[in-house]
DNA sequence: ATCCGGACCA
DNA sequence: TGGTCCGGAT
């Protein structure tokens, strides 16, 4: 029986965000250098390691695409340049139709797009096929530097293991305990998400957890 | 060979 | 609720 933490262990989120921030330091995301990429990115990292995205993206910029009037123009390309992100036919088709409501809707332009309220475009971006929570919150934290605390399953898996929520929580819960439970602060929420990615990817695996070595080790809840 | 990861669909 | 989409790392 799992116990979710909520009201007394309000320091828990910053402890655990303290301690990580200690031992890695500041993680620099999002390696994009527009709005436009970051968006790029955070469809192709959909179920997929960066390493893979950021081959498709060197590829999609030697290509000369990095454009979104480019990129749609030679909608075609996209599953070839895309490929090793893997669920390349997919991402391909979500891609194309974020450059179709992206250039009709907004010309295209990152002010235009970045003018409107965070809980609008939200809405917006999960009406688009392929753009579920954790991508809409990737682009309105990391291209439009929104308040948004993301959700991925390395954040459920972390805090899940260490006792302070449960795994099972639907997205917009789990987001809004962890929003309630921080500092309202958008660098923290930036920082905190690729400070859990990259805890999952390196100690806190599926399988085989490597908690001694984990900066979080000793924070984990009595066995 | 198996594992890993978001979103959608039936 | 379980199947499907995928390539790359291990």
């Amino acid at each position: 029986m799992r116990r979710p933490i909520t009201i007394s262990s309000k320091p828990t989120f910053l402890r655990l965000y303290k301690a990580l921030y200690k031992a890695f330091g500041p993680q620099q995301w999002w390696p994009g250098e527009t709005p436009f990429e970051i968006v790029v990115g955070a469809i192709l990292t959909q179920n997929t390691n960066w390493r893979n995205v950021n081959n498709a993206i060197q590829k999609i910029k030697q290509a000369g695409l990095m454009d979104p009037m480019k990129l749609h123009a030679h909608y075609r390309r996209i599953p070839a340049l895309i490929r090793t992100a893997g669920f390349y036919r997919s991402k391909a088709k979500c891609l194309r139709a974020f450059l179709k409501y992206y250039i009709e809707k907004y010309g295209a332009r990152t002010e235009a797009f970045a003018k409107k309220g965070t809980r609008a475009i939200r809405k917006e971006l999960l009406s688009i096929r392929g753009i579920g929570p954790e991508t809409a919150d990737s682009i309105l934290l990391y291209a439009l530097r929104r308040r948004v605390f993301v959700i991925d399953a390395y954040t459920r898996r972390i805090l899940s293991r260490h006792d302070i929520i449960e795994h099972d929580l639907p997205y917009d819960v789990l987001q809004q305990t962890i929003q309630k439970n921080l500092p309202a602060s958008r660098k923290i929420y930036n920082e905190y998400h690729a400070l859990l990615v990259r805890t999952g990817k390196e100690f806190c695996k599926k399988n085989e957890p490597l908690c001694n070595a984990c900066p979080l080790g000793t924070m984990l809840p009595r066995a």
